[in-house]
RNA sequence: GGCCACGUGGCGGAGUGGUGACGCAGCGGCCUGCAAAGCCGUGCACGCCGGUUCGAUUCCGGCCGUGGCCUCCA
């Protein structure tokens, strides 16, 4: 059985077979960096790691590469530091930095490679003179384009016609386009701007383009997998393929992967609905294992409704299984269950593999002694693949509570409620306890006395 | 208008041509001083209307509804 998983570009699922089982390689779109990245943008970066680990557990990890971009040259970045009046370095490199703790908070392993659009201004210039060259750009006004018009195949990802797009378009179409559908390349740059100097005069690169020159810098001409949410597949992708395509004469990407979106309501999650909610804002409540979790709750392509309970379940459940691990140290085989990688092979079935989980834990629960420790064992290998259960399970139940007590303050008044348990005060005992729960502390009795949980 | 998805029990969410998802919540029980946690048990679910079939939630057609893309966006 083997990894399959559904192409875009085909349109159907199928075997995934790498180019090269040793080099296998992986490029994803990453965050334009002038702003805080939202819960929605992280379900890319959660499902492409995700993937990340399911070809390192079948190719090896030192042959598996995964390149995640950095936008940091941009027109919205711009925007950030006129009216901010931080100079863009120091916008970009801010966020930068929250992006990558934040997935770090997430569970996520650090992608092989990260590239920033402003180290490859050279190699972005290169692959527009070499499509001027080949006459499939041109210049116009100090802008490069490239020209729709020469390349058969546009379309092809997204399923547009070329015809049928220009009667769907609704921005007014500028002046110096030969084809309304062309699109930027290279844009000159006023004196208070960003810019670099090119042979078109000094300016900057279009959005799509420094993909395209990201990819061939670290890879070559064409990868195994390209990934990106839904909304990139037209126009971004759609014009990475054409401007790669066209200058290297080779397919770009050999299975394409989109996920889908996160949904608040009735509507999807976006900057410009102003409905979004903040990794920041939600670390500061939640474990970033939870929202992992709830994450992969559902299927990568299929929308997911995120909600306050989707997180307080997937919490629930997550502390379900860190009071298994709790109870005794795993040992045996890290090598993942077969439950767990078929789910995943299927196309990163995530709902399938955390029900794998759940089994894997009531199987855990049901033994003792030596059998258990092997079956805890088998869970935390499944968690590993899926970058969950990872974590100290002590240390799961009393993290957080920066406002609450403190855990001293919380040791004391469980010493105190025993003393007058025993005295068999119980109206002592259970005020201590309620006092305690309305702070977010559970006491829980057990025959080897009080345990407590932060809620 | 074009293209692409989706509509499953109180909620989240898989899957399948013919009894099981899984989880959360609920309910009953065991345990507990009482709880909590845990364990055991528990639920006439597949938008509507046709069609194919011995049999459809699953395949086909139509309808209704929802969302996304077509403009920066995961």
């Amino acid at each position: 059985m083997a990894l399959a998983l559904y192409d875009t570009m085909r349109r159907e699922k199928r075997d995934f077979v790498p180019a090269d089982p040793k080099r296998v390689t992986m490029y994803v779109c990453g965050p334009t960096v002038y702003n805080h990245a939202h819960i929605g943008n992280f379900r890319a970066a959660i499902v492409f790691d995700l993937l990340f680990r399911v070809l390192r557990h079948h190719y090896g990890a030192e042959h598996v590469v995964y390149a995640r971009n950095v936008t940091d040259i941009d027109d919205k970045i711009i925007k950030a530091s006129a009216e901010t009046g931080a100079p863009i370095g120091e916008i970009t490199a801010k966020y930068a930095k929250i992006y990558r703790e934040e997935t770090q908070a997430f569970g996520n392993l650090a992608p092989t490679l990260e590239p920033a659009a402003t180290g490859h201004i050279g190699e972005m210039t290169a692959l527009i003179e070499k499509l001027v060259e080949g006459g499939f750009a041109y210049a116009a006004e100090g802008h490069v384009l490239f020209a729709v018009a020469r390349y058969a195949e546009y379309g092809r990802l997204s399923n547009v016609d070329r015809d049928e797009m220009l009667a769907g378009a609704r921005v007014e179409v500028a002046p110096y386009k030969e084809n309304p559908a062309d699109f930027v390349l290279w844009k000159p740059s006023k004196d208070d701007e960003p810019g670099w100097d090119s042979p078109w005069g000094r300016g900057r690169p279009g959005w799509h383009v420094e993909c395209s020159a990201m990819i061939e810098k670290a890879f070559g001409p064409t990868i195994d997998i390209h990934g990106g949410g839904q909304d990139l597949r037209f126009p971004h992708h759609e014009n990475e393929i054409a401007q790669s395509v066209c200058a290297h004469g080779a397919p770009l990407a050999r299975y394409w992967l989109h996920n889908g979106f996160l949904r608040m309501g009735a509507d999807k999650m976006s900057k410009s609905l102003g409905n979004v909610v903040l990794p920041r804002d939600l670390l500061k409540k939640w474990p970033g294992e939870a929202l992992r979790f709830a994450l992969l709750s559902a299927h990568y392509r299929q929308p997911l409704e995120w909600t306050e309970d989707l997180i307080e379940q997937s919490k629930r459940q997550l502390d379900r299984f860190y009071r298994l691990l709790a109870e005794a140290p795993g040992s045996g085989s890290d090598k993942p269950p077969q439950s767990i990688v078929l789910a995943l092979d299927d196309d990163l079935n995530t709902p399938e593999a955390i029900a794998g989980l759940h089994e894997l834990r009531d199987i855990a629960v049901q033994v003792e002694g030596p059998a258990k420790a092997r079956a805890i064992a088998n869970l935390k290998a499944a968690g590993a693949l899926m970058g969950l259960l990872q974590g100290d399970p002590a240390s799961w139940f009393t993290q957080g509570g920066e406002d609450g007590p403190s855990a001293e303050e919380i040791e004391a008044l469980i010493a105190e409620r025993a003393a007058a348990r025993k005295a068999k005060d119980f109206a002592t005992s259970d005020r201590i306890r309620d006092d305690l729960a309305a702070k977010g502390v559970i006491i829980e009795d057990g025959p080897q006395g009080a345990t407590w949980r932060r809620e």
